[in-house]
DNA sequence: TTTGACATGTAAGCCGTTACATGATTTA
DNA sequence: TAAATCATGTAACGGCTTACATGTCAAA
C-alpha cells in the first residue's frame, strides 16, 4: 500500500505544505510561493494536478465547499496515511539529491574557452555562495538547539531568499589573484 | 539566426563536448559519462536527439561514414556558427542557475517533523559538503593561475566525483553539539 | 472601468528517462 | 555460447511550464 517513496519530490512538498494546515489549491499556490518558493518553485497548474493525485492515493482528502460567488472550492487536508507517507519521506535517507546538475561545474569544465577574468569571477562567485551557505547553516544550527517549530520555516525562507541575492552579486576581489598574472593564454 | 541562448543546457553541453573533438553519438555517450557525467548526467537517447537538433540548426555538421560491420556512423563536428553559439553561452551571465531546487532546504523547512538527531546530521552533512566544495574550488583556483587547458576537465571531473562521495558520507561529529542538549522536544 | 483577489481547471508542448528494436564483430 | 563493443535509432511516458478558458466580487 505505502508507495515506498516512488513519488516525485514535488508531491511530497505539496503534501508537506498541506500538512501544515488544510488549504485549497489556490491558497497553496500563494503560500508555496512565499515560503518554499525560494528554493523549490511550484506552479499553480502543477499544484492542482499533484493535489488531485494525492487525493486519488488517499494521502489527502478534499472537502468540497460550494460557493455562489466562485466555483466550488476544495479544501485539502492530510490523512493519517498521508502523514505516514510524508514522515517516511522526510526520515528517509535519499540525500543523494539524485543525479542533479551543476552548471557551475560545467562552466569550469569548459573553462579553457573562457577568459581568465571571467573564469576567476565565476570561481569567486561560487566560493562566496558556498561560504555564505555554510555560515548561514551554522547560524541555523545554533538556533535549533533551543527553539520551537516555526524557526525552520523562517530560517529556510530567508536562506533561500538571500541565497538568490548572493548569486546575483557582481563580485571580483580574490578574482584578481587567480585571473591577472598571465594575460596571454586565453585561447 | 543566432538562437540567443534559447536552447536547454543539455544542448550546450553536447555542443561543448563535440567542440573538444569530432565524435559520433556513441563515442560521445561514453565520453560524457566519464567526464561531465558526474555533475551533468546525459543519456544516450537524449544525446542522439540533441545531436540531431544541433545538426538541423547548423551548429554541428555530420560526416556520414559507411561501414559494413555496423550501421553508417555519423561523425559530428562543430561549425563556426556552433562555436559562436557555445562561446556566447559560456560567456553569458546566466549564473542564476534558473529556479533550481534544493532538497536540503526542503528537509529543513519541514524540520519540526524530524528528530533533532536526524536534523543535526542533516545540517552537518550540508555544512561538510559546503566546506568541501569551497576548499576544493579554492584549490582549483590556485592551479588555474599558471596551468593550461585540460586542467579544467580533470579538476571538475574529480570534483564531481568526490562531491558524490561527500554526500554519501555517514557523518555526525558536530551534530552532537546541536542535537543532544535537549532530548525532550522532538514533537 | 479596470485591476486584483478569489477559485477552478484543460491543453499543448518541451525536457528527459526508460524500454524497445536491430545487427555484425570480437572476446571470454 | 554468452557477453561486450560498436553503432544506430524509435516509442512511450512522466515531470513540469506556459498558455488558454471561465466567472464573481470588491476596490481603485
Amino acid at each position: 500500500m505505502a508507495p515506498e517513496q516512488e513519488l516525485p519530490a514535488t508531491a511530497y512538498v505539496v503534501l508537506g505544505l498541506v500538512s501544515i494546515r488544510p488549504m485549497t489549491g489556490y491558497e497553496l499556490t500563494g503560500y508555496a510561493e512565499r515560503s518554499v518558493g525560494n528554493f523549490f518553485p511550484l506552479t499553480r497548474s502543477h499544484i492542482y494536478s499533484e493535489l488531485e493525485r494525492l487525493g486519488r492515493m488517499g494521502l489527502l482528502v478534499a472537502a468540497e465547499i460550494a460557493q455562489d460567488y466562485a466555483p466550488t472550492k476544495r479544501v485539502y487536508e492530510i490523512t493519517p496515511a498521508g502523514r505516514d507517507e510524508l514522515q517516511h519521506w522526510l526520515e528517509g535517507t535519499m540525500m543523494t539529491e539524485g543525479r542533479s546538475r551543476n552548471l557551475f561545474l560545467v562552466r569550469i569544465f569548459f573553462g579553457d574557452r573562457t577568459s581568465p577574468e571571467r573564469l576567476a569571477a565565476l570561481l569567486d562567485e561560487f566560493e562566496t555562495a558556498a561560504r555564505f551557505r555554510r555560515d548561514h547553516l551554522a547560524a541555523i544550527a545554533d538556533k535549533l538547539a533551543d527553539r520551537p517549530e516555526s524557526v525552520f520555516r523562517r530560517s529556510t525562507a530567508m536562506f533561500g531568499h538571500l541565497d538568490g541575492v548572493a548569486e546575483v552579486r557582481p563580485v571580483l576581489p580574490a578574482a584578481a589573484a587567480a585571473g591577472t598574472p598571465k594575460p596571454g593564454q586565453a585561447g
